[in-house]
DNA sequence: TCCTGTGATGGGAGCGCTCCCGGGAGCGCT
DNA sequence: AGCGCTCCCGGGAGCGCTCCCATCACAGGA
């Protein structure tokens, strides 16, 4: 009845046209469904030979199995979602979240699964589509990014069976794995740096404190002006929400109030930082010093080049889905949390300090 | 044997701790599983009564159907992938692809379908995994962007059967969907906009040339200039891709020409030539006046804020999810072309020229 | 020789849905 | 009454795979 192509194929070379099954490859390699699948999937025993001669037919035939049908059958979708919550969408100006996506993609590739990106733009579309990710058996596992404090999506997902690895770190210690940078050492780093320099009014542009990066970036930083024994006056501080302009506007609120040096939480924000003190007429770093946080392109080619903390964020990515795999494939069990290292990266944004790999600043 | 555990779903109330099936649900609600599918599916004819005591039965227990079933059964998957080819890491420093990405996530979000992200970073990865994305019936449809001209996947696609639009002009006229931003339009106006301003020794930033885009903005460019009885030097051009530092080292390139004004042919390249600029020692708009090309918020806060032709990113990413669905559908048949339009907004790179709506420019 | 173990293979059952057909009930018409 | 139509509803078949068990051939040990 439905007698397969397969010369039709051969001339046409690798192109699917005609969809196959196993039991169509099974017919032309003369074995059974079975063995073809054994040879897909490469486990279970099957005689070299066959194994050979059923990979020629699947080659020239362009065989792909079919994944609803896998899905169906085994209970494993070979997909990761990705979760990206409401209210981040001003984010996206940050190319945090493409690097993000960039690492979290090529690990996905590398482990043969496919990724599907779940943005919410809204609250009520969260709460329509999410169910459906969680529960229709879409994904194996979720990546939840950007969750704010106290985020619903982790609530349900915890109470839930769905492996999943949450970016950045949750506010339920101990009890979900996640990836985080070590925002906190990160920003003691820039602390310290801006201390050694001989400043002592050192002022501070946030991130958002309902961001655990605000958090932890404040207490970093907090914890190495103490070292220092420089304090934190309030009038030096103010927080932004990771964009460009706020990061103009919080260097606008602070800087009548003589800073010799401001951290600033991201790279992002230090730009809109910069160019209030265009307008201001301060020079960067003769009049004023600046530290920033994440390493972006942009750090590299602002005027001038920042001193910032490097996080490496195609890494987190990265590791974000290792780990979920492990979650999946039972290899690791309880929840696992993973620091990444920061580093300082030291430019033209506090003076002439570039200095050459192992030399010391005084 | 398997009986459905309704009570403790309905205490725990909608989380679907317990997989359900259509034929749970139909013995809960004292229908059969094919009522139940109507239902969920609003399609058919159902009873009111029926239809709300299934409805119910769904609210309590949580009841989610399961998509790989449901592929299998269909034929349809209900994902559409996202296919951004090899070698434009890069330019996911560019804000752009964040802002197409939200606009084709939302859109999917309101068709109820997901998306699928194929991001490949190398050809040997595309040539990998190409074929799964195309046959393994993961997608119902692609949508594909930033593609070469002559790229390869858009002929694999071409002899497939799988609908698919591109983002971006294809250089296979009136063979594929596509939606593109009106790129000959918008270059043309701001080359008519340099003209008005009395300028004649007008610079030319591009794009790639191996880009619809790069093409098409030289095209209009020049028509513009045509227009005007305008040549350009061609010591006034030079072409960056796209990033930042290309832009900077295309302003390097020709400033020796003395330009008196340059179009940039995206707003990333002009900020890079903006610090070029700045470099040199050269006042905007005072020494040399830009337009750029995109409207991304960086042209609005950079220093000066730049004259841009705005290109409605998102919309585009819309527009294209929207033609990919009617094509599913059937609803639209052949290939459908669309071009989205483009809005000079003056601001402050060309000089005092900020002018009320409605007054002419000298 | 018989028995057991192991590698190689085939095929049944079933995953949870959609599609389609068939049948019963109710209606209006001849 | 009889007919045809529509509206509802149920259930069979089947989508293409995985999982599991049965089978067979062949080897080696008692």
């Amino acid at each position: 009845m439905k007698v397969p192509a397969v010369t039709n194929e051969t001339s046409k070379g690798q192109s699917a046209a005609v969809k196959h099954t196993l039991e169509d490859i099974g017919r032309l390699a003369g074995v059974s469904r079975s063995t073809v699948s054994r040879v897909v999937n490469d486990q279970g025993s099957v005689s070299p030979e066959v194994r050979e001669r059923v990979q020629g037919v699947i080659e020239k035939t362009g065989f792909i199995p079919n994944v609803a049908a896998r899905s169906l059958a085994s209970n494993r979708s070979g997909v990761i979602g990705l979760v990206i919550p409401s209210r981040v969408h001003s984010l996206f100006e940050d190319p945090y979240f493409g690097r993000l996506i960039q690492g979290i993609s090529a690990a996905s590739n590398d482990a043969g699964q496919t990724l599907s990106l779940f943005l919410f733009q809204t609250e009520s579309e969260e709460e329509r589509l999410y169910p459906r990710v969680v529960s229709s058996g879409l994904v194996d596992g979720v990546i939840l990014t950007a969750s704010r404090m106290g985020d619903p999506l982790m609530g349900t997902l915890m109470e839930g069976t769905l492996p999943f690895v949450v970016i950045g770190r949750p506010d339920v210690p101990g009890r979900v794995s996640y990836v985080d940078a070590d925002n906190v050492g990160g920003a003691r780093q820039a602390a310290l740096h801006l201390c050694e320099l001989g400043h002592t009014r050192i002022g501070y542009l946030g991130a958002p404190m309902s961001t655990s990066a605000g958090v932890d970036r404040l207490q970093g930083f907090l914890d190495g002006l103490k070292a220092c024994g420089v304090d934190l006056d309030p009038s030096l501080r103010a927080d932004g929400l990771f964009s460009e302009q706020s990061g103009y506007e919080a260097m606008h609120k602070i800087y009548s109030h003589r800073p010799e040096a401001v951290f600033v939480a991201s790279d992002t924000m230090a730009m809109g930082a910069l160019r209030a003190l265009r307008e201001l007429g301060a020079n960067v770093p003769q009049d004023i010093c600046m530290v920033s946080f994440d390493g972006l392109p942009s750090s590299e080619t602002s005027t001038p080049a920042l001193t910032t903390v490097h996080q490496p964020i195609m890494q987190s990515g990265r590791r974000s889905v290792e780990i979920l795999l492990g979650l999946l494939r039972g290899d690791v069990s309880g929840p696992v949390a993973e620091i990444v290292p920061t580093e300082l990266v030291v430019r033209d944004s506090c003076g002439s300090l570039r200095r050459p790999a192992g030399t010391e600043a005084g």
